[in-house]
DNA sequence: CTAGGGTTAG
């Protein structure tokens, strides 16, 4: 990035303005001020502007100063930018007007050559400005910067300052300099909850959890942003229960949630699949009266998606007042999700009837339905009105999507052939995906072209080893199934052991393979032996292929009989993908039992009813 | 005479 930006110079004398002073010309900037205020969009940005030239108002720095404001809040930073240049002689709120503004759009290398071209024009700082660039310095994690910055502001005696010093911490842990981040906080009268904040929050950002959680117990009246702070800290560091755990402390501290707080814990719900906690926060916004905004709204749908209530999800889009592109996009991955492709398509359509501009997720997620769905043509026409009517250039995850449809569809050469046919390089996701149509449409010669350029590529993550893998053993090729088995223990990947979590009663039970931790484990397994003997009668037979290790049939048996997600069923979240004969069985323990069965593994959900599955046998 | 900043940031 570069600065284009250039101030004018300004002329030596203001032109002189004979009505400045009178009552009238000051009632008529008094409302000029706050039409402006009241801006919305930039469209309503433009007339009231005009007017201002009109009347001979526009090197009035109180009004232009209005103007980079609103200009900045409605994502105008242009319009900024042109405004700025044509002021004479910008004083320091205008200067800190547009750094503010630069840093809100992103970016944040010309908000601070903004500060820079100030100083050169020899106006001096203060702790206000001194606050938006360090701002910038801390998101550029332009430490040489900052820290000259840090040298101006001591020199110029604002560092006494309490938003400066806040500021300094920010700027400090954001480039990661924990000791001078230490001492700026040390230098402050009393252990202050929001520089604490701040400090926790630059931990996280590090994945530092443990000091996030030291400098945590050292606050005495944790707030509501502190606690949400911790909560959101350790959901990015994939800590659920323990973000859950300390939401429920939260709780019982009294301390009152706000909608950051809910977006958080939502995150962790949907993640975790745990719909019970979700619906009780659902029911906590409602009762404290917590703004369903776009953020809310987009996690509660994609709490209720994640866990499977795609219905609860329509229902909270509609109560969505404000409805942006995020909330659509929220949706169109749910749908995509629970196997309700053609609904997928159908929100797609509305979200731009409704003028709402797709984003290029809402294509990846209008896509991925139609691949899951076997609309092929619905997909190519989407794909190309993506670039036509859009103009978005297509990503490695469009591309994606597009070999995926032909592959599931069967038409794995065609699929083929668009690989080699695109604009981006294919990379080891879009392989893979070839790669299990091939294992699919039993297309050996194309599927073993595809693994050795797998292999040959070199690294690539867990998944893909077991991709390959799983396609040698259904190939009945064991030595090749084995060999990638080895070099990808020889690498050091480690399989994930395969997970089944279910929620009862608010609690969550997590169920390995072949677990015997549960304390109801007896009666656990008693009831897997009857459900195993049950849908044996209704011809069941253990697809022992899927079993890749080339062990004897009676052992594979008993390795399919205990995998974990058929030890917990009803609503089941499975961090791997299921397996062929897991899904058989369920299916089938769904006809038997009368008994709808939600499972959600790796990449979808699967709706079991009656013996038959939303995913329509193929995932 | 009339202008600014909160700490989490989904």
């Amino acid at each position: 990035m570069s600065c284009s930006m250039q101030v004018a110079t300004p002329p030596s004398r203001l032109p002189p303005n004979s009505n400045y002073h009178n009552r009238e010309s000051q009632q008529h900037r008094k409302q000029t001020i706050s039409l402006l205020q009241k801006c919305r969009n930039v469209n309503q940005i433009a007339p009231i502007h005009a007017n201002i030239i009109k009347n001979g108002l526009e090197q009035d720095h109180f009004i232009v100063f209005e103007l980079l404001r609103v200009c900045s809040k409605c994502d105008a930073i242009d319009y900024a930018l042109k405004i700025f240049r044509r002021t004479q002689e910008p004083n320091v709120y205008l200067y800190t007007a547009l750094v503010d503004g630069l840093v809100l759009s992103g970016s944040y290398f010309h908000g601070i050559n903004v500060y820079v071209q100030m100083t050169e024009n020899f106006i001096v700082p203060d702790d206000f400005v001194i606050n938006s660039v360090l701002k910038a310095c801390g998101l550029e994690l332009d430490l040489r910067m900052g820290k000259e910055i840090h040298a101006q502001a001591l020199k110029l005696e604002l560092c006494t300052n309490r938003q400066v010093k806040l500021k300094l911490i920010e700027f400090y842990g954001k480039c990661g300099e924990f000791e001078d981040m230490m001492r700026v906080f040390d230098g402050m009268p009393e252990r202050d909850v929001v520089a604490i904040t701040v400090m926790m929050s630059a931990y996280f950002d590090c994945g530092l959890i443990d000091r996030a959680c030291d400098v945590f117990d050292l606050v005495k009246g944790k707030d509501t942003v502190c606690w949400t702070s911790m909560i959101d800290g350790l959901v990015r560091n994939g800590k659920m229960n323990k973000a859950l755990e300390y939401f429920r402390q939260m709780q019982r501290e009294g301390v009152r949630a706000n909608e950051f707080t809910v977006v958080c814990v939502l995150s962790a719900c949907a993640q975790l699949g745990s719909l019970e906690l979700g619906k009780w926060i659902h029911s906590y916004v409602k009762k404290y009266d917590i703004e369903v905004n776009h953020f809310v709204g987009s996690a509660l749908i994609n709490m209720y998606s994640r866990c499977g209530s795609i219905e609860e999800a329509e229902r909270v889009l509609e109560g969505v007042k404000e409805k942006e592109d995020s909330t659509y996009n929220s949706i169109i991955v749910g749908f995509a999700l629970n196997g309700k492709s053609a609904e997928a398509v159908k929100m797609f359509q509305r979200m731009i009837n409704e003028g709402i501009r797709p984003t290029n997720i809402s294509f990846v997620g209008v896509l991925n339905a139609c691949s899951h769905g076997g609309l092929v043509d619905v997909g190519f026409e989407i794909f190309h009105r993506m670039q036509i009517d859009y103009c978005i250039e297509p990503q490695v995850e469009h591309y994606g999507c597009i070999v995926d449809l032909l592959g599931r569809a069967g038409r794995v050469d065609e699929a083929h052939n668009f690989i080699q046919n695109m604009k981006v390089n294919p990379d080891h996701i879009i392989w893979g995906s070839l790669l299990s149509a091939c294992k699919v449409h039993q297309n050996y010669e194309l599927g073993e072209r595809v693994a050795q350029i797998l292999l040959n590529q070199g690294p690539c993550d867990t998944g893909t080893h077991i991709l390959i893998s799983n396609f040698y053993s259904s190939w009945g090729k064991w030595e090749d199934a084995l060999q990638v088995r080895a070099k990808l223990k020889k690498n050091c990947v480690q399989k994930e052991p395969g997970c089944s979590l279910i929620e009862v009663n608010n609690e969550i039970h997590e169920f390995l393979l072949g677990d015997i931790r549960h304390p109801q484990k007896k009666e656990i397994y008693r009831k897997l032996e009857e459900m195993d003997q049950k849908v044996r009668l209704n011809g069941y037979c253990p697809q022992v292929d899927v079993v890749s290790q080339d062990i004897m049939d009676q052992e594979k048996e008993w390795a399919l009989a205990i995998h974990s997600e058929k030890l917990a069923t009803l609503r089941i979240v499975k961090n791997l993908r299921v397996c062929d004969d897991c899904h058989m069985m369920i299916k089938l323990v769904s006809k038997i039992t009368r008994r709808k069965i939600v499972m959600r593994d790796r990449n979808r959900f699967h709706h079991f009813e009656n013996g038959s599955c939303s995913c329509g046998d193929y995932w």
